[in-house]
DNA sequence: ATGTCGAATCGAATTCGA
């Protein structure tokens, strides 16, 4: 079973990349974030015609995240939305049960600038993220955690570390945040297959940022510990980035053994 | 500070968010 997950920066404007991507890889599962596209305008005959059963929570302008399922299966819904604010209407989470593996799909908010508003609501996302990941493993359920987590977990994810202390993506209250999701029991896929390698999952448009490799590893395959002894392989589809009109994530995958 | 995208707008350029 290989699950991908993949930022598409706007699903319409990206279609055809997204359909070829799928042709070409035939994943599972794809995790798909930034959307930006109404509930009502996501494109669910194409990806259909493309051989998916899709569920997605989109918005207006900004954010949403779809569940793509390869085959005639319907995908199982078990939510959209994640709890513990009633006042966020911001489209950044949804769950799927797919083949007896809890899917969730996230996208885990930039936060930047830092501080400020912005920054504060992700640490509180994080919170609500912290404590629904504490729920999924009470289940007992096999559970993946994929998404774009805007999160740069350790030096060796970033290209220059030492730009990055700052921002929001990097900064020290992220990644304790991030440690204490981590410290549940979670496996983080990519970096548990290469131990040393520096591996980037998203370039930055500015200045040629994929052509000088000036990357960040933020797009995550998080597996409960009933998952983590079926993992047998994980990578990034880097060339995807290199592409006309790419988005400025790659898409990022593991392979299970199921 | 810079730079470049996609989406939306009382539009044919500007803003917002990333």
């Amino acid at each position: 079973m290989r699950i991908a997950t993949f930022n598409i920066n706007g699903l319409n404007a990206r279609l055809p990349a997204l359909l070829q991507w799928l042709e070409e890889k035939q994943p599972d599962v794809a995790c798909l974030q930034e959307l930006k596209t109404p509930h009502e305008k996501f494109p669910e005959e194409a990806i259909n015609a493309a051989g998916y059963q899709a569920i997605w929570h989109g918005q207006k302008s900004w954010n949403g995240v779809a569940i793509l399922v390869r085959g005639t299966e319907p995908v199982v819904e078990a939510g959209r939305g994640l709890a513990g604010d009633p006042e966020d209407a911001q489209s950044r989470y949804i769950e799927a049960a797919v083949n007896g593996v809890l899917i969730a799909c996230l996208y885990l908010p930039n936060g930047n600038p830092a501080p400020g508003p912005k920054f504060d609501y992700k640490l509180q996302w994080m919170e609500r993220l912290i404590l629904r990941g504490a729920e999924l493993l009470a289940s007992g359920s096999p559970v993946v955690l994929a998404g774009d987590f805007n999160v740069i977990p350790t030096e060796l994810d970033v290209y220059k570390p030492e730009r990055w202390v700052n921002d929001a993506l990097f900064r020290a209250e992220t990644r304790e945040a991030f440690g204490r999701l981590m410290a549940q029991g979670w496996t983080d896929s990519l970096r548990s297959m290469h131990p040393d390698e520096k591996i980037f999952t998203f370039w930055d448009y500015f200045r040629d940022a994929y052509g000088r490799d000036a990357g960040l590893r933020i797009d995550h395959l998080l597996l409960s510990p009933s998952l983590a002894g079926e993992l047998k392989a994980a990578g990034v589809d880097r060339d995807v980035r290199g592409r006309e009109k790419p988005s400025d994530h790659a898409p990022t995958w593991i392979e299970l053994d199921r």
